[in-house]
RNA sequence: GGGAGCAUAGCUCAGUUGGGAGAGCGCAUGCCUUACAAGCAUGAUGUCGUUGGUUCAAGUCCAUCUGUUCCCACCA
């Protein structure tokens, strides 16, 4: 009969891609006849595999990109990858390492031309898992960070800070991973909470007359001691200020200053701190007050170094053991205890990080801040949640310089120039003498830029700057920049400054901060748990549509999803209802009937405005949604409408229309009006499964991706006839429910006698008797000019605009009818009493809304009404 | 230490200007009704975490407590 499938088969995904990709359709360019409409892809990492984080973050953007492209704007979706230097190298390192190669032994140029290797082997795994998923990103613009242009736009973002002396050179304590010898942001140091030991030692001081005791969670720190200190204002070690103590650790000991200094805490342990500058955050900001020696102590691998005296050589943990036990012999270890504390680790590797004095690069920030944290609290810049705002904000207001530079070889390397006397140049093309001595042998900066600098340029890098294109002044800024919320202070903060400082504004109007994707106990996903869903799989096992329905229906968009197989079923039998709403219109249209498109909307039966009607305000629903970016209520409100409302309802009630060769044409038109009307909206969810079912329904169409998108029209709003069909269906539910009590065989049909309550309500009954014939699985409906004579075996049922009998004879027992029409007319009395009782309520009635109080008294009159045919019901039955 | 989120049906969750509690899954019952058994129909289940406050009206706003999750953080 048909060749069309029983089954949605989703294999047809990547056919359908290529297509699209075939036919450009992706593709946007600057066009000054339509809005522009921009967001810029998070450039996954090359060393990336697609993981549901990605794959839902992809889902929320490609909804936005190809609704409003339908809308007709000039949708860009701008794609590319980021280089992800430390994760990169550190994966580089282990391949080369299986071939018992290090990068030291192979060299810069060397190691790099093989990372670059690895890139092109490696770099587009993700991006055509991301194709996988159906994104439709502009594919013939993407970039990459370290390709020519962006390289280009980070030399330039950088000289431009060294000339204006907001990037500078200096030794800075910073944060250390020893595991992979470099430095690391702020922003990249986690704090893990573990269970540490606090040590007590004391020291005597230099004159013998005492001793001063302290505490200590790194003993190893000890040999950087350079001074001790109390609060100025603490009586008990006030004549202690100004002496020295002896640091015991060395052959003839140390001798270090009592300072005193207000960071103390009098009431924190003894009131004593040992100040170690090289190795504490707030012991070098006091070194600096008072001008403290600095003395690293520690290697980059972490052991410790040659001024660690009898120390040197030993690890962190060595040496720290020794001391211990070198300060008991002494008798100066007083106790140690358990405490929790936090420990700062690499966010990549976890290993723990040391703060260590270096010469780095910083970026400085309180300048560059402003501007980004005034563009937030002007209100320019949007939150789709207040608290990521404050997010936002609050990192902003505690900022520190960005140590920018990384010790590491793949990334931009640092375009500063070192000649013999060590005069420094800085210049995005390489420079052939020394700017200060002219001296012509120079040496170029080690160092690297951290990945997040050149991330920081993206949204403008990628459209040309720092050259002046079109498609900067067209696109900039973009609309949305959708992103976790751990990605605030790495990202978000940084594109926002950047994009200030050299476009002069805002790189995006709105972040879009969603939730993560977690396990179906909540818990986060990870590789080391084991609880990871491949997306991919789902998408080989259900489909990349019923992967994005998964992610996104229903979910509010800031909160944390749990993913489970459940849900992508639901998701598979959704795409199979419409695939079968769908066959069966194709299914009808076989015969070569010509569908008719009633352009006369009034003149088409109740049923026919009621779905119209219904649909458009749909679109207005839908619409809305998506533009507040609640995109799990959009999908949710299209998928409700579709199985609800068009398929058990309106597609049963046009059933009898399509039997019968004059009425087909019209009943067909509506039903691929509202059909295509359901595809187009869904599309941005379900890209695939659209496509196909919207070319199959409407054969001189191209796409559905490009066709236009549904628009409110409020002419089509119908309230009448929203208002009759409910009528109709809850006259058909009831029905229903008595047969279901009733147990009447689903095989037996029976006689449905309707007495309306009016001559309208006769019209409308008249007009459905069709459909409400073989909803209600009747074989007969009578229409009554009066209310029958009551009998025995008589069901009534009291329903808006109508009593209902249904003879059912045998199958009555009229006792247990009694009862069942009292608890309808208790419940009746009930509603009565509780509408009456707001309506007696003079703060109600003076407060409310008058629309609201309006309603109430519709509802009693039709509450009354019914009351009084229950009443009536049952006052026949007595006699 | 600071901040934020969450707590609604057995499970997972919607419920954004405060106006008569919802969905999916699961469960029960009956159906292969010629689009779909990946389906259809019918049904049962909630003191909307606690206590208080604001209001004519609170799942929704405020406060408190309890439980839980997350983020930030240099207290030795």
């Amino acid at each position: 009969m048909t060749n069309i499938p029983k089954h949605y088969d989703p294999s047809r995904e990547d056919e359908i891609y290529a297509r699209w990709l075939e036919r450009g359709y992706f593709n946007a360019a600057v066009n000054e006849e339509r809005a522009p409409y921009a967001i810029m892809i998070p450039p996954p990492n090359i060393t990336d595999k697609l993981h549901i984080g990605h794959a839902f973050n992809a889902a929320v953007q490609d909804v936005l990109i190809r609704a409003k492209r339908m809308q007709g704007y000039e949708a860009l979706w701008m794609p590319g990858t980021d280089h992800a230097a430390i994760s990169t190298e550190v994966q580089v390192v282990k391949a080369i390492a299986k071939e018992g190669k290090t990068k030291e032994g192979m060299g810069r140029e060397a190691f790099l031309a093989r990372v670059w290797e690895w890139q092109e082997e490696y770099g587009s795994t993700i991006v055509n898992q991301f194709k996988k998923i159906g994104a439709s990103c502009d594919w013939e613009r993407e970039r990459f960070t370290m390709d020519e242009g962006l390289n280009a736009a980070v030399l330039e973002a950088f000289e431009r800070l060294y000339n204006e002396g907001k990037i500078y050179r200096g030794e800075r304590l910073v944060n250390w991973c020893v595991k992979c010898r470099t430095t690391i942001s702020d922003a990249e140091v986690e704090h893990e909470d573990g269970e540490g030991r606090l040590y007590h030692f004391s020291y005597k001081l230099a004159d013998g007359s005492s001793t001063i005791s302290f505490a200590t969670t790194r003993p190893e720190t000890m040999l950087g001691d350079t001074a001790v200190a109390v609060h100025p204002e603490d009586e008990r070690y006030a004549a202690f200020v100004g002496k020295k103590v002896i640091v015991p650790l060395f052959e003839k000991g140390r001798e270090i200053p009592v300072i005193a200094d207000s960071y103390v805490d009098r009431e924190y342990g003894t009131g004593v701190v040992k100040i170690t500058p090289a190795h504490d955050p707030n012991d070098f900001e006091i070194g600096v007050r008072h001008k403290l020696p600095i003395i690293n102590i520690m290697n980059d691998d972490g052991t410790i170094n040659e001024n660690g005296g009898a120390y040197t050589g030993l690890t962190r943990e060595e040496a720290r053991a020794k001391i211990i036990a070198d300060m008991t012999a002494s008798g100066l270890f007083i106790k140690e205890e358990k405490i929790n504390h936090a420990k700062g680790t690499h966010d990549r590797c976890h290993e723990v990080i040391e703060p260590l004095v270096k010469l780095q690069w910083f970026l400085q920030m309180e300048e560059l801040a402003k501007p980004a944290l005034e563009a937030y609290t002007s209100g320019k810049l949007k939150f789709n949640r207040e608290r990521y705002g404050k997010i936002y904000a609050h990192w902003l207001n505690n900022i520190r310089d960005w140590c920018i530079s990384r010790q590491i070889w793949w990334g931009h390397r640092i375009p500063a120039y070192y000649c013999e006397a060590g005069h420094v140049t800085v210049s995005k093309d390489a420079p052939v003498a020394c700017g200060t001595c002219g001296a012509t042998d120079l040496r170029q900066d080690e160092d690297t830029l951290d990945t997040w600098f050149s991330s920081a340029l993206w949204p403008f890098s990628t459209l040309g700057w720092p050259n002046k294109t079109k498609e900067l002044d067209y696109f900039y800024p973009t609309n949305v920049l959708s992103t976790a919320q751990e990605i605030i202070f790495f990202w978000v903060v940084r594109m926002v400054f950047m994009g200030m400082k050299f476009m002069g504004d805002i790189p995006f109007t709105h972040v879009l901060i969603h939730g993560t994707v977690v396990d179906e106990h909540g818990k986060k996903m990870s590789k080391s748990v084991g609880n990871g869903i491949d997306p991919l799989e789902v998408v080989e096992k259900f489909g990349a549509d019923a992967l994005r329905l998964t992610l996104l229906n229903g979910n509010a968009i800031d909160s944390n999803t749990r993913f489970y197989w459940e849900r992508v079923e639901f998701s598979r039998n959704f795409m199979n209802k419409l695939w079968n709403a769908t066959r069966f219109v194709l299914m009808n249209l076989e015969d070569g009937s010509v569908p008719v498109f009633g352009e006369n909307i009034p003149a088409l039966p109740v049923e026919d405005r009621w779905i119209i009607s219904h649909a458009n305000a749909l679109v207005r629903e839908v619409t809305e949604k998506i533009d507040a970016h609640e995109l799990g209520m959009a999908t949710q409100k299209i998928v409700d409408f579709i199985w609800d409302e068009f398929c058990d309802w309106y597609v049963e009630m046009v059933k009898p229309r399509l039997r019968n060769a004059e009425t087909k044409p019209q009943a067909l038109g509506t039903l691929i009006r509202v059909l295509s009307r359901c595809l187009k909206l869904l599309h941005p969810v379900t890209p695939f499964i659209t496509e196909d079912l919207f070319l199959a329904l409407n054969k001189d169409a191209e796409t559905v991706m490009r066709a236009p998108w549904p628009t409110f029209d409020a002419e089509k709003e119908d309230p009448q006839a929203e208002k009759d069909i409910e009528a109709i269906k809850e006259l058909v539910r009831g029905v229903r429910n008595i047969r279901s009590e009733k147990q009447v065989p689903p095989g037996q049909k029976i006689t449905v006698q309707i007495f309306p309550s009016d001559e309208k309500m006769h019209g409308l009954f008249s007009q459905c008797v069709p459909f409400i014939l073989v909803l209600c699985n009747a074989s007969e409906i009578e229409l009554l000019g009066s209310a029958p004579a009551s009998g025995e075996g008589v069901v009534s049922l009291v329903v808006v605009g109508a009593t209902v009998y249904l003879p059912l004879a045998s199958l009555v027992d009229s006792e247990k009818e009694r009862v069942r029409l009292t608890k309808e007319q208790k419940r009746l009395t009930q509603e009565i009493t509780r509408i009456d009782g707001k309506l007696a309520n003079e703060g109600y009635m003076a407060k409310a809304p008058a629309q609201l109080i309006d309603a109430e008294r519709a509802k009693r009159v039709e509450f009354a009404a019914m009351l009084e045919k229950v009443e009536a019901e049952l006052k026949g039955m007595v006699k």
